[in-house]
DNA sequence: GGATAAAAGGATATTTTTATCTTATTGCAA
DNA sequence: TTGCAATAAGATAAAAATATCCTTTTATCC
C-alpha cells in the first residue's frame, strides 16, 4: 500500500502532532528512537515534508521539527501524496495504462469502493483530527 | 498495492483463464506480447504460479501456460499471495510490528473495513468467475 | 533417434527503494 | 564573535525489485 518511507512519514508526522509544538521542536534523532526506524533516512523524509511546507523546522541550538497550526490543518492525503506522489489512489490497481468507469479492469469496479474509503478517510481527517484520536484512545506509533 | 510481478500475473492469469484451454496453451511470449509486459520477467512469475499448481504448463512442441479446471477453481488470493506474500492484506498499514484490534494503529480500525473489502473481493472469486466478468462485460487486460 | 520448440532453472544486469555518510548552512548562546 | 547544535543538501552504499540472458530439461514431431 504505502512505501516504507510514506510509513515512516506518516507516523513521524503524526509523533510530532502530538509531542512537539513551536515551543518544543524534537531533532530527528528523537523522533527515528521513538519510532525505531533509520535516522537519516527519516531525517531526508522530514526534510522533504519541510520544503514543501507540510511540516515546520528551524535549525541552530533549540531548532528540530514541530508543527504549526497551520500544519495541523492539512489533511494526512497531503503528506501521503508528498511522499509517494498523486497515483497512489488514482492509478490502476493492476497498472493498466488506460482504465476508468467506461473501460474498467476485472478489479476496478469493485476495488473503487474500497480505495475510495481509504481515499477519503486521509483526505477528510486533518492531522489534528488524528492526533486527537491518538491521544484520546492512546492509539500506538 | 500491488507490486508489479503481482499485476503481471494477475493479468496473465486472467488472459491465460480466457484464452487458453487444455487444447489451447499459449507460450510465455504469446501472454508478454499481448499484455504488453516485458516477456522473460513474465516467464518467471508463470514459472513460479506453475511450480506451486496454480497454473498449468507443459513443454516441448505445443506446450505452454494454460489453466486446468482446478485451476479455474482457485481465488485470486491464492496468486497474489503467491507472487507477494501472504501479508499483503494482514501487515499493519503503517507498518507496525505490533497492531491489532487490541493495540491498533491510527489507521488500522478504519483502515480494516476497506482492506477487508479488498481482501474479501480477492478470496470470494474464482479465476473462473472473473473470466466470467471478463468475457461477458468485454473488460479490459 | 535427431531436430525442434517450449518451459525450467541459474546467473547476471539494471533500476528503484532504502539507508548511510559527509559536508554545508543556519541560528542561538555564551 | 566564536562555538555548538541542529537542519539542509549532496554524494554514496546496500538491498530489493525488476528485467534479461544463457543453459538445461522435456516433450513432440519427423
Amino acid at each position: 500500500m504505502f512505501s516504507k518511507a510514506c510509513k515512516y512519514g506518516i507516523r513521524a508526522v503524526f509523533y510530532l502532532a502530538v509531542n512537539s509544538s513551536e515551543d518544543a521542536k524534537l531533532g530527528a534523532k528523537e523522533v527515528a528512537e521513538a519510532l525505531d526506524v533509520p535516522k537519516p533516512y527519516l531525517a531526508k523524509i522530514l526534510q522533504q515534508l519541510s520544503r514543501h511546507n507540510l511540516i515546520s523546522s528551524s535549525k541552530g541550538i533549540g531548532g528540530g521539527f514541530y508543527l504549526s497550526q497551520a500544519d495541523r490543518e492539512i489533511s494526512l492525503l497531503d503528506i501521503i501524496e508528498c511522499i509517494d506522489g498523486e497515483e497512489m489512489f488514482s492509478a490502476c490497481i493492476l497498472g493498466l495504462p488506460v482504465c476508468s468507469s467506461e473501460n474498467p479492469c476485472p478489479l476496478h469496479t469493485q476495488a473503487l469502493i474500497y480505495r475510495k474509503g481509504i481515499n477519503d478517510l486521509v483526505a477528510n481527517n486533518s492531522i489534528d483530527d488524528f492526533a486527537t484520536q491518538i491521544i484520546h484512545k492512546k492509539l500506538s506509533l
